[in-house]
DNA sequence: GTCTATAAACCGATAGAC
DNA sequence: GTCTATCGGTTTATAGAC
């Protein structure tokens, strides 16, 4: 009853787990189906090979980071850094896996769309060409906020957004 | 002339090279003794194992950050980060290989003393038992530095430093 | 100190039966 | 959809000659 193939679900879901608790690259395809009980070729029929596997895991959050930056007008500093802690927090578990093995997502190529990511995010804040001590305090608020996501994870949501977000702000307007 | 094992040396640059560009786990020891025209069991002649070589690279970073959470009394927060930044600055090298490599840390234990760093770093700032909402200020301000070190380590360090830390400091004070 | 040769294990991926 | 069996490649590490 619509749930034609539950295992592509399952294989995402171990893997995303142990991708999460020891890194893309120190995870093998037999850890993974080790974990559901069957074996290593079978995955090959719900992914064309490992990569597909890893992509399959990240596209979501690259997706939405990717609409973030494109579909938005300049606004103010306040609601940037609102929005784009939400988005970091929801994926927090992908973004963590990025984090944790950039190693790998230059093997896939994506290292080029993340730098093209600040990039763009420091032009919605900073406006274009802007001077080397405002995007070093850009820095500091995007790359701190984006510590507590994965530092402070196991408080309440509200709590370190709004902490955070305040604590962003300021270093901006340093 | 008292270089008996210049060799060591050059292996232990060539990891630190080929670490720092593609990631720790993603290098082989062929790959280093090739970048030194010698074969690979060359290097199990200096060093017992691959952990041992990865060790070793990383060991004068992690005694440095041990000793200056060990011997130092609480202080002004001003002095702290400045300290703190010329430390990560001045191994920077290093700290970007941990940062892109953090899973492969793991694997050598060194995950608990990271975070027994960072709780004495957040105690040394903060005193004992700070509020959650400090410990959130903390983490933007010593995250937001660490992250200036990455991104901006081809700008002047006296430029990075100064705007870096004085972001920092504003993000503890909001 | 460095070499050749090789062991032993693991990896991603494929073939083909059921 | 999942299995067994296996291929081809890579890795860390060791043995032993020089």
């Amino acid at each position: 009853m619509a749930r034609p193939s539950d295992t592509k679900t399952r294989i995402q879901a171990a893997a995303r787990e142990l991708f999460l608790a020891q890194g893309v690259r120190n995870t093998s395809l037999k850890q993974i189906s080790d974990r559901l009980g069957i074996t290593k070729p079978a995955l090959y029929y719900h992914f064309a090979s490992r990569d597909d596997l890893v992509r399959s895991i990240l596209q979501p959050f690259m997706d939405e980071l990717e609409a973030f930056v494109a579909g938005r007008e300049p606004t103010d500093a306040r609601r940037l850094l609102d929005d784009y802690f939400d988005l970091v927090w929801r994926h927090r578990e992908v973004f963590m896996i990025i984090l944790n093995d950039p190693a790998t997502l230059a093997a896939l190529d994506l290292v080029d769309r993340i730098w093209e990511w600040r990039r763009r995010l420091a032009a919605l804040l900073l406006g274009p060409d802007p001077s080397a001590a405002a995007r070093i305090r850009a820095t500091v608020a995007f790359g701190g906020m984006s510590d507590c996501v994965v530092e402070h994870r196991a408080l309440p949501f509200e709590e370190v957004k709004s902490v955070a977000v305040g604590a962003a702000l300021a270093a901006l307007a340093a």
